[in-house]
DNA sequence: AAATTTATAATTGTATCCAATTATCCGATC
DNA sequence: GATCGGATAATTGGATACAATTATAAATTT
């Protein structure tokens, strides 16, 4: 299961799925470069099929590419990362809203039982970022939109990288766990407004934690590595 | 200045706005196959910088690429179409409430300025269309929000040739207009609950004839190629 | 030692070639 | 006339080769 990408699909799959993984469990970091020769060897194929997949991944943003100077892991600001949870924020609510018919019964329930199997696990991070996932996923597969749910999914990868840093940082992200009651009740009160606002809430203030440490930390980065930055001028 | 794209930047980077005209223009139809060796000899190129655009070009959602089956201009059902709008609406509405503090003295009348624009003009539909964009954009970039213009735009273009197909049929859309004024008195107004669904709306309304348009038409084709459907079971 | 220039290596952009896959055409069959 | 099968053509996936560009290291100057 871990290495399907070695021998699944066209070459440029496999590139794909391999840069894309590593990008988003934190393997290869932001800044980094990614060498499409270097990854060819480690797949066993020419560096052509990794160059297809890096255009991939440039527009959906885990990747970077400038004219002439390859490709890097994509570097988000403090700024940049709050944008995508605002824009994720929006994005779940919009699809909660579309959802709210269809979350009755069995299907609610089902969500209900998610929510507890997601609350099991609170210690593991690895864990509860899964269950969590499996959530929120259930929750937007039930408004039946396909493009929302795959625009959901990109934003949601951009900043996993971002996320995972902060969790390992401060375990276990004890602050989470209440708000999806919170959330479970909006839906059983049919009511689309609140449940508008309060996923809105929800990932906002996910988002809040990981944001403030982002900024800390580029103010701790800038003041170790000032001088280096000032040669840089890029361009 | 319109064919630019016949000698800047790299044979990718022409091959990429190449083809992304001509599918916004409506030149590239949905459904239609884009054939790389084609492409790459009317740029006088070759295919492998085609391929690249097609990947970037598919991950933006305007061309489809099946493995081993080449690319295609993106179909859109009614139903992926309204999806767009609703996401659209949901981002726009973002965007304008985070622009509120600012538009406030000078920016304000800009805006008031390229409303009266777009107004003038509401007889040329292409005019028409091309300051409506800009109106629009003028409003989303007051918010600094670089990366949330950027999926705007990504949302906006990917329905382009669908609103210009409803455009084309019923020529000069007469319901648009007075629905700017309401923007803008929500916008004088700082309330930004009553800026959201104002935008929300006005997108919707929009959206609403082009998904109209669209069902109907479906139907009506439907009618007509159902025998031609029967053996295009493809896969 | 710091900065600048030069030489060298590495990487990127892209054309071309070949094998694998898919599409198209045409005759055979029912 | 519709359907099927097989030959042929077209297209795609991918490797390789080479020129253009950029990065790195070395040499030179200040």
């Amino acid at each position: 299961m871990s290495d399907s990408f070695l021998s699944n699909g066209t070459a440029q799959q496999q590139a794909y799925w391999f840069i894309r993984s590593h990008i988003l469990s934190g393997e290869f970091v932001g800044g980094e470069r990614v060498n499409p020769t270097d990854i060819g060897e480690q797949l066993g194929i020419s560096r052509m099929p990794v160059r297809e997949a890096l255009r991939q991944l440039d527009a959906e943003g885990l990747v970077t590419i400038r004219p002439n100077r390859g490709a890097m892991v994509t570097v988000l600001t403090p700024a940049e990362v709050q944008e995508f949870f605002e824009i994720r924020a929006v994005l779940e609510a919009l699809a909660a809203r579309l959802a709210l018919p269809n979350l009755i019964g069995e299907t609610l329930e089902e969500l209900e039982g998610l929510r507890k199997r997601m609350d099991r696990v609170r210690g593991n991070v690895k864990d509860w970022i899964q269950r969590h996932n499996e959530f929120h996923d259930y929750l937007c597969n039930q408004a039946n939109r396909p493009r929302l749910m795959a625009d959901i999914k990109r934003i949601r990868n951009a900043i996993q990288p971002y996320l995972l840093m902060y969790i390992n940082v401060y375990d276990s992200m004890e602050m989470e766990g209440y708000e999806h009651e919170t959330v479970m009740d909006a839906i059983r009160s049919q009511n689309s407004q609140l449940v508008e606002l309060c996923i809105r809430d929800h990932v906002m203030s996910a988002g809040q934690g990981v944001i403030e440490f982002l900024k800390k930390r580029e103010e701790t980065v800038n003041k170790t590595e000032r001088q280096r930055r000032r040669q840089a001028a890029v361009r």
